[in-house]
DNA sequence: TTATTAATCAATAAATTAATTGAATAATTG
DNA sequence: CAATTATTCAATTAATTTATTGATTAATAA
């Protein structure tokens, strides 16, 4: 990287460092992870099948261009997004690769299509369901995901146990799930599972951190 | 890079790959330069001083993502940005890095601001002001750009040429600048070349290319 | 047909980035 | 104070990316 001459090179190599951190596959993976909440390093580690020096790496990748922040608690270290304006970010990314990569709208159409021929429920859609009662609102995230914020109402059952728990669904119930964002596949395995079980399920459009950002209201807790 | 295997992991890598088209200084320049309007190889890259071999290579990962389209006319290979969802995702960037990188942060007090004072004028604010015929309205970029679309009723000043032609802005007018962007530094310099000259002069927020994307009024053509 | 022009391609060297390993540090607990 | 745990650091290797150079292709004009 040659020296920054005019502040106009210096302010793109700034901002293309921003899109450099965000230039890794893993990296978006994450800020997925964080978007749900704080969580340590090993945690994430873990989460996203990387080792735990890798994974702190990553992050501190992230955090030198200031999309996540961290804090220290006792003997961890606490990542979390730095704030919305990434999951901004990170929704416009996702929108201009749907729109413009051709790749990618084969994949949409391919897997995540098929799994789920209906249309997702809009969170307007949901907030007015859950006033009126009619709705089983399904958390089929990880348990420590569920446990640092989730929909009012909602159950957590983690996809891996779907089947097993299958009593804890209300036979007949109105079964909307969701998990991490707009492309979690849990949610859809989740409804296409409950559907070949003979349920009722759609999906929740995006995930539970558009969920907090849109301002709606959250749980936190009852993980443990 | 290892074979993708989760669909789950595809879609992450389409995501990186987007990120990475945006991860250099050139092609964020080159990128902005297209968000003037259409334009050849040749032509971008004078304009962000490259080699034609290396512009031309950026412009090809550019295309590779989606993120700008090319057409050939004649000998030429014209490129434009592939649509506004581009520049949505640019200024998506810019904010965050903007709110989150100190350096950025550090060169917009330093650099930009200390150029220019008072506040710019907003997009609405300048519609009322044209509206009424209130102001002179001052496009600084270079000739070719000023050609592929300005703002109605503005006068074509490239930066360069300011202070010799200075006789062409009226005297007592009150001038509203605009250049290429948010960050464009033509518009700073002009305002702040045309205050030391005495006159009144402010500086519109953002660009060309926001201007149109808002759907606001464009004019093509009166540049040869 | 032969030049000419605009753009791309191919090959290279330098620089950066990514993941792994093992060592080092820091905060807590026994 | 020693041991444990969570994280970071440092060194390595492999892979990718960048800009440069010169050759090549494609379209037009002489």
């Amino acid at each position: 990287m040659p020296e920054p001459i005019s502040p106009k090179q210096s302010m793109l190599e700034q901002f293309a460092a921003v899109a450099k951190a965000l230039a890794s596959a893993p990296r978006l993976d994450l800020l997925e992870l964080l978007a749900q909440g704080e969580r340590g390093v090993e945690g994430v580690a873990a989460a996203a099948g990387l080792s735990v020096a890798n994974a702190s790496q990553h992050l501190q990748v992230l955090r030198r261009v200031g999309l996540v922040v961290s804090r220290k608690a006792g003997l961890q270290v606490l990542y979390s997004l730095a704030d919305d304006d990434v999951l901004e970010l990170l929704a416009a990314l996702r929108r201009t690769a749907e729109r413009h990569v051709a790749e990618v709208d084969r994949l949409v159409r391919g897997y995540f299509h098929e799994k789920d021929a209906l249309e997702p429920v809009s969170r307007q859609d949901l907030v007015r369901r859950m006033r009126d009662g009619l709705v089983t609102v399904l958390d089929v995230r990880p348990p420590e995901e569920y446990a640092a914020g989730h929909l009012p109402t909602s159950v957590n059952i983690p996809l891996k146990e779907l089947h097993r728990r299958l009593d804890e669904v209300p036979e007949g119930a109105d079964v909307v799930a969701y998990c991490r964002g707009p492309y979690c596949v849990l949610a859809f395995e989740a409804v296409a599972a409950l559907r070949q079980m003979g349920r009722t399920a759609r999906r929740l459009e995006d995930g539970f951190p558009e969920w907090r950002a849109a301002g709606l209201p959250v749980e936190k807790g009852t993980g443990a």
